[in-house]
DNA sequence: AAGAGTTTGCTCAAGTTTGCGCGACTTGGG
DNA sequence: CCCAAGTCGCGCAAACTTGAGCAAACTCTT
């Protein structure tokens, strides 16, 4: 059994059934506990869960699949570069910060669905503002936060992507109105065209931009260029991108070229 | 079980039964008191929960009694006989599980908000049905229930009443179809009108009526006949009424006489 | 076939969690 | 006002988890 295979089977497992301990992670695949606690803690260093003690759970508060929504290209599995992988999850942090440090008292903002936009609503805390959205992790990241006006699009559960999706969720778009939208993408093109990987995504991410003044794209460094088999958007539909500094420059320059404000965390 | 999941088991519990003793918090994980202390004290320092003497509940501001959040009339709390309203606990438990028999797999079914709609959710586990609610302990109690298709309206999440309201809730409801519609209320009154104690889920309340092929009423035998301030629906409206022994025969001759379906559980 | 680098399993000290007992405190009722 | 019942916080010991170090096994290259 190769590592990087155990490791996936401890994903698949995990995302199965849910939190589970060291030790019958360890019986399960048979190995000893040591190399469970090892890939436990390559796993969370790359961002694909979140270690607890005595064992380790999906990330954040039972968010199952989170990874194909947020971090859609599996390239950092193929990536030779283990730590370029690690940074990944960091810089994931850094932007949402950076986009939600935009967010002033009063305003009212779209957050699209993935794990960046959970991460952002994290750093929502505290602000006195009214948030609109159809992803159910940010939907749980404030249901108790008094501060915060929240708004959920309605649609149908869609549990592997912890989102809302369908045309009720669509219709309820046409009806509401947002200063600002954070959005999430799985790559942006070296054209600076947004990617997604979920078709069914798509008219929503759509929808979201039609429904906003300003539209900020926020994705790390590693999904430029990126992949995704549809077109959300171009470059003309952004107003603001938040990135790191280890975005490919020549996308980057795309961007500003179109008249995008990119801002690097 | 990992501390991590018992955590968040905790709030759940919370989430879904309101406000909550130690001492049942210990039997129900099967830890000892002290530890359940222990990790209420870690969420309240998280501020995931209030702790109160005795216990602990959610942090929402105005949710001193679980009642004010699913029993929309907020006639228990006036209640001066406890164990009256403990016996109506079962009665609700009664109701819900004779009205959740009706659903047979391949239905869809719309459900009111309201803690005896939760109930009947709690029942529904095992059926393969199409569920569409806007009530937010009804998502708890089925969101990780695979063989449910689960439907969530859209609207401004209402903390205290663990429900989705609003023009939003409204829009969906024109766009949704269901067989049968589970309709709580605050209390029947004795010409069989259907009253409800909040304005602002008779919209709500009305668009589910129209958006159901039949129409079901479950209230346990306390609220006939019962009070409340707006008038929902007359006797007209409704299809069947599930109910226990102890609801008024004047009330429920009132509802025969119009031509529902009065079922006793 | 040998060496470099990685992975794995084991052991051990440090840290964490858990359950229990005890004294102090809060609550509701005479 | 005080009392009884229950609850809380604290300290302690036992069980468990963790991370680090180390040697053996393995993989890959030369």
């Amino acid at each position: 059994m190769l590592p990087q295979s155990r490791r996936e089977l401890i994903l698949r497992t995990l995302r199965a059934d849910g939190p589970s301990e060291v030790r019958s992670l360890a019986d399960k695949l048979g190995v000893s506990q040591a190399t469970i606690r090892r890939d436990l803690e390559h796993l969370d260093a790359d961002g694909k869960l979140t270690r607890v003690y005595g064992g380790a759970m999906t990330l954040d508060p039972g968010e199952v699949n989170s990874d194909i929504n947020g971090d859609i290209n599996g390239d950092d599995i193929d990536d030779p570069f283990a730590d370029v992988a690690a940074e990944r999850a960091e810089d994931k942090d850094t932007v949402a910060r950076a986009a939600a440090d935009m967010v002033q008292d009063g305003e009212t903002v779209l957050l699209d669905i993935g794990t960046t936009m959970h991460r952002l609503a994290h750093h929502l805390h505290g602000k006195r503002i009214t948030v609109i959205t159809s992803n159910l992790a940010v939907f749980d990241e404030l249901r108790d936060d008094a501060d915060i006006e929240l708004v959920l699009l309605g649609g149908m559960v869609r549990r592997r992507y912890h989102s809302l999706v369908g045309f009720l969720t669509e219709d309820n778009l046409r009806q509401v109105h947002a200063g600002r939208l954070f959005l999430g993408t799985s790559g942006v093109r070296g054209d600076g065209a947004v990617m997604d990987t979920t078709l069914v995504e798509v008219p929503l991410k759509r929808a979201m931009i039609k429904a906003a003044d300003q539209v900020v794209l926020v994705a790390d460094g590693g999904k430029f260029p990126g992949v995704g088999v549809a077109r959300v958007c171009g470059p003309g539909d952004l107003d603001v991108v938040v990135t790191t500094a280890s975005a490919d420059p020549a996308t980057r320059l795309a961007l500003q070229e179109a008249g995008v404000d990119v801002i690097t965390a």
